[in-house]
DNA sequence: GGGTTTTCTTAATCTAGATTAATGGAAGTT
DNA sequence: AACTTCCATTAATCTAGATTAAGAAAACCC
């Protein structure tokens, strides 16, 4: 477990893998990103010497992003210390996910793509809850919000 | 620290307060958010029974959002236990308040904003990457990227 | 060092979602 | 029940940022 030495352009961690790391930046420049279906990179973290870095995926879980170096950089490879995890931390890292979802959803899907995905998510709280907060939760004015339903109204 | 009733838009967190609690809720629906300098909320989570919600600034630190109840409400509310933060979870709670940030500012700042905050928060990575990649950060394309940093040089 | 491949920039056009405004309905208050 | 206030909806207009396209400059590679 001593550092590691990685390659500008060296990839780390693709999506799909099982035995997501933490990484350590020792010295050098790491970056986590998707790709989505178009083919668009989508940057969720830059990790300078000093930072950590990873996928917040919960432990055991397939990753989500790429890994890869900017820079040539020195970088320690940790493990996901489950034992810890077990204790406090397993909430914490549970609403880690979530908001990483939610900054690339933000970043890369369309209102329409949101509130689908907030209605398949959350199919109770949309029915407690004023329309104007969901559409504040998603990022969009009310207005926008209505006009959006009817248009998927129509096509379905 | 038995569940404590809650009415209905009952405020139980104010920006500004420094004993930032926990909020894990027994039963009805709690939510988080802000209000920007227009005035206008941004609604950061929902919390309906079962979940837990919290400001994720930094312990010590003053609170950034509303918290208050949607639905009469049953909340257990404890402190941020200090001493377990201090072994594993620190990092973690960090991370939490840079990504609570981030979506709030993903939600409610313009580009340009977003842009300008990159820059105050991360003055060296900017040099050691290449704009595109500050773009996808940012969520914007690169050509808007460099038409906004060509306009916000006329005006300065 | 010359050629290829990225990157950045500019400009023209297009579009998702914001803004503004007006209406009808639901819910809360006395 | 009447009064008020909040909420959802629709429509017209506007704008930030996307898309498309093309050229110039950097960076990368043999």
């Amino acid at each position: 477990m001593h550092p590691q030495k990685v390659e500008k352009k060296q990839v780390l961690q693709r999506p799909g893998e099982l035995d997501s790391k933490i990484y350590v930046v020792k010295s050098g420049l790491l970056r986590s990103y998707t790709i989505d279906e178009k083919g668009k990179e989508h940057v969720f973290m830059f990790a300078p010497e000093g930072w950590v870095i990873a996928d917040n995926v919960p432990p055991e879980q397939p990753t989500t992003l790429f890994i890869d170096a900017l820079e040539d950089s020195l970088v320690d490879v940790r493990k996901k210390d489950i034992k810890s995890e077990h204790q406090n931390a397993a909430p914490l890292v549970r609403r880690l996910y979530v908001l990483q979802k939610r900054v690339l959803m933000l970043m890369s899907a369309s209102a329409i793509e949101r509130f689908k995905d907030f209605v398949a998510t959350y199919p109770d709280i949309i029915q407690r809850v004023p329309q104007r907060m969901i559409a504040s939760y998603l990022g969009i004015t009310p207005e926008a919000l209505s006009k959006l339903k009817r248009e998927q109204l129509q096509s379905s």
